[in-house]
DNA sequence: GGGGTAACCTACTTTCGGGTAAGTACTTGT
DNA sequence: ACAAGTACTTACCCGAAAGTAGGTTACCCC
């Protein structure tokens, strides 16, 4: 007699937890690589979408874009788009993300931390940490 | 003549970001959706495999597993195994993952001032966030 | 000697995020 | 007339992550 497995009423159990486990719910709203990273670099300020993008090598345009919609959409940030030609598009934190600010500020301190441990060239300093407006 | 993205780079550009962005740090070693989560239920203390699983109806085991490990291998956490059968298997925090309890912290002061805007039923209070050992 | 237990492991499949490359609309500059 | 800039969009593809379901070991208890 095969016994089933007690996996199947995960999606189930998704939503309950969110109620119990504050970090789950952080998770669904700035979870994800990119988000964190891209929050950070409007802390110092609104910019244009430009700016972030050349602010972010790394990520690619597709991407970038998913992200800042999904962060929109979820409103953590505000987009204001002049309407003119060439556009002129200015993302700037909404309160819930400017709230965000001691979470990236701790996150970045760990980091400076770490990276100290792991290779002592690296060392940064954080007197230039963004702070809000 | 069609020109070509500047986008082939994207490979070579996360190295060195990795020296500029300290958030793209934290996102390496302990981004993706459950690390944290796993993290935060260690705060308390050590625990075994599986209370962890326990504690985290939403995963499945072959994650849990797979996370412990990565968490493991990346020096978050210790996983100390009695032999003896049944297996008796404990994780705690490293230094590196207590050092992160500033971090959950803060997110999970966001998380609750957050949900409190949005459904003022959901208050919670943070009063016994786990303190380190 | 069958059932329970703890901490896994493995195979298979589906889903999803992300990378690459190109196109679009409209204007200003040369 | 053509290139450049701006903020996107679209299409295609790929690999990694995650879900599902089962198996394994070796002891203890009844």
């Amino acid at each position: 007699m095969t016994r089933i497995k007690e996996a199947s009423t995960i999606q189930e159990n998704k939503k309950l937890v969110f109620q119990e486990c504050p970090i789950t719910y952080v998770m669904e709203r700035i979870g994800g690589y990119w988000k964190p990273i891209v929050l950070f670099n409007l802390l110092s300020g609104a910019k244009r979408y430009g700016e972030i993008r050349r602010a972010m090598p790394q990520i690619t345009e597709k991407v970038l874009i998913q992200q800042l919609k999904q962060l929109e959409a979820d409103g953590l940030l505000l987009r204001e788009a002049k309407p003119v030609i060439p556009p002129h598009v200015v993302y700037r934190l909404s309160e819930s993300g400017k709230a965000l600010q001691p979470v990236l500020y701790a996150m970045a301190v760990w980091a400076v931390a770490e990276s100290e441990q792991n290779s002592p060239l690296a060392r940064k300093d954080l007197s230039q940490f963004p702070a809000i407006e």
